[in-house]
RNA sequence: GCCGUCGUAGCUCAGUCUGGUAGAGCCCCCGACUGUUAAUCGGGUGGUCUGCGGUUCGAAUCCGCACGACGGCGCCA
């Protein structure tokens, strides 16, 4: 954690501030941007913020707020960086509640323990300016999470003018404003389990020898029959932006039998609810000389080592959105099973009548996972209005080797799979009742005519994992600048 | 694609039904306060009532059109 600190720090001075003099930026016409925006109305304020900086007896940061929270330097002195989260003065005191990537907590300054100017600073500092505390760290109980910092200094690294964002806000202002609100408690709090998920993603596939490889994100034709696919302009030629590295991964699987990737799914599909996003980042993985079983196995797993990971790293990020650790922690394979059959069976005893063949939807979903702890596994799905690529139940021809993991708390569908169809014909025959053509889809249907093998494999939504895992309302909050059908800025 | 709700100060909203000179709280500014927890108390600044058109002596308010946003369903991950 300390070297953590002080990488960013030093990342800061690298960047942003230097110290012979040049311009961080690189061209000419950089430079000249550089200085004219100095000689502006705020330069005596940048120039002022420049050498402040560069006064020797402030050493770099050390201290993370996180650690002071845990108790790691109570009665030592330390020096803190971060932003104005809260202030409160009054009289000769003010309560300046920090914060930093770590947490928030609250310096306090006395007008008799500080320099003068730094008592002025701290009355008159706005929310989100950036600041640099020198103090002792107290257990006091009077303190909000029963530990303070009582300051010796207080400097002002840039004082912020008026903060658009304060209590109460509307949904929609919080969007407009979203480049200020990832500051918050509750975004950062999900960036951290956010970054959690996507690092056990990764360990899970690379520590069971599954190749990384990466599809393109430009692409001559979709892969899913129905779904809206972004169009581009490739050169007076038309593209489309990735829903799926489906096509390619069957390609690659035949290469390097065992891949995964994690990237940017699109979809222009104009779906308003609180679990679609137009721009997504998709967990796939498919595995040579398998079915639908081993994956499906993989599916469970992945998820499991998220939840494990970040019960692990982030506990009491966990307790902040509504989740326990222990409640991750039983997150284990397997889950429970039952087929698409089962699954209408047990909607019936509801008192849900759904026609067979229509895939479940959100009300199903949300009735199947009622009560649960884990997500439920719904396998054979019934072959009309499926992915021509899913392969056909030897057992019954009506039914597709396919799975979907259905997480609760309204979040839905979070993995869908299948085991391939590896039969050319079939999949031509497939290809055509859905009304496309064979022939643009010759090159994919080259991994039928070499060497074609069984595979299997699934793709799984990241934001929407995150968003069960941190109980989120609303999946935009699972990402830090959602793009959904009404929005694409900032 | 379908259904619904909303648009008034920087923000959150009242005022619209029943037309008559634009309101509150928060933020911000000034002042008081040495343990505040979204501090409190006193004073102050701040408006293209989403836009266009219509009705009227007079429109934030009534009518029409447009735009924007939010919510729900479908489709999917």
């Amino acid at each position: 954690m300390p070297s953590r600190s002080a990488g960013v720090a030093a990342r800061s001075k690298g960047r942003i501030y230097r110290t012979d003099g040049s311009c961080p930026f690189p061209s000419g016409v950089g430079r000249v941007v550089c200085r004219s925006a100095r000689a502006r109305t705020r330069g005596a304020r940048l120039r002022a913020r420049k050498g402040n900086l560069e006064r020797p007896e402030w050493p770099r940061a050390m201290v993370a707020i996180a650690e002071i929270l845990h108790g790691k330097h109570t009665g030592a002195s330390v020096e803190l960086r971060g932003w104005i989260y809260r202030t409160r003065t009054m009289g000769g005191k003010a309560f300046v509640v920090l914060r930093d990537a770590t947490g928030v907590i609250q310096t306090t300054i006395a007008r008799d323990k500080v320099p003068p100017e730094a008592f002025a600073a701290a009355e008159k500092a706005l929310i989100e300016s950036s600041v640099i505390v020198k103090g002792s760290v107290v257990a006091d109980k009077r303190a909000p999470g029963g530990v303070e910092v009582r300051a010796s200094d207080f400097h002002v690294v840039h004082f912020a003018e008026k903060y658009p964002i304060q209590e109460d806000q509307s949904e929609e202002f919080l969007l407009d404003v979203r480049h200020l609100w990832v500051r918050s408690q509750k975004m950062t709090t999900m960036f951290r389990i956010r970054d959690s998920t996507f690092r056990a993603v990764h360990e899970y596939f690379r520590g069971r020898g599954f190749w990384e490889v990466s599809p393109p994100m430009i692409t001559p034709a979709g892969s899913e029959g129905g779904s809206t696919l972004f169009e581009l302009d490739y050169f007076g030629k038309k593209a489309y932006l990735t829903q799926s590295w489906q096509l390619y991964a069957e390609a690659l699987v035949l290469a390097m039998e065992k891949i995964y990737y994690v990237g940017p799914s699109f979809r222009a599909e104009k779906s308003r609810t609180t679990r679609h996003l137009t721009e997504y980042w998709h967990a796939e993985m498919e595995q040579a000389w398998v079915g639908m079983d081993e994956v499906l196995k993989h599916a469970e797993g992945v998820i499991s080592h998220a939840c494990q990971v970040v019960a692990e790293e982030h506990p009491d990020d966990v307790v902040a959105v509504g989740r326990t650790p222990e409640f991750l922690k039983a997150v284990k394979p397997p889950f429970e099973r039952i087929t698409y059959d089962e699954a209408l069976k047990r909607l019936k005893a509801k008192g849900m009548e759904l026609e067979w063949g229509k895939d479940l939807r959100t009300l199903e979903e949300r009735a199947l996972t009622e009560g649960k702890t884990k997500p439920v596994v719904v396998t054979h799905y019934p072959r009309v209005s499926q992915a021509f690529y899913k392969a056909k139940d030897p057992k019954d021809p009506e039914l597709v080797l396919g799975f979907d993991v259905i997480a609760g708390d309204g979040v839905g569908e979070v993995v869908g799979g299948s085991e391939r169809e590896t039969d050319l014909e079939v999949i031509k025959k497939s290809l055509v009742e859905q009304g496309e053509d064979p022939k643009s889809y010759d090159w994919y249907l080259d991994s039928r005519r070499y060497g074609s093998v069984q595979h299997a494999g699934f793709g799984m939504g990241m934001e929407r994992l995150i968003q069960w895992i941190c109980r989120l309302d609303h999946i935009r909050d699972a990402v830090p600048f959602p793009r959904t059908p009404a929005r694409f800025a900032p």
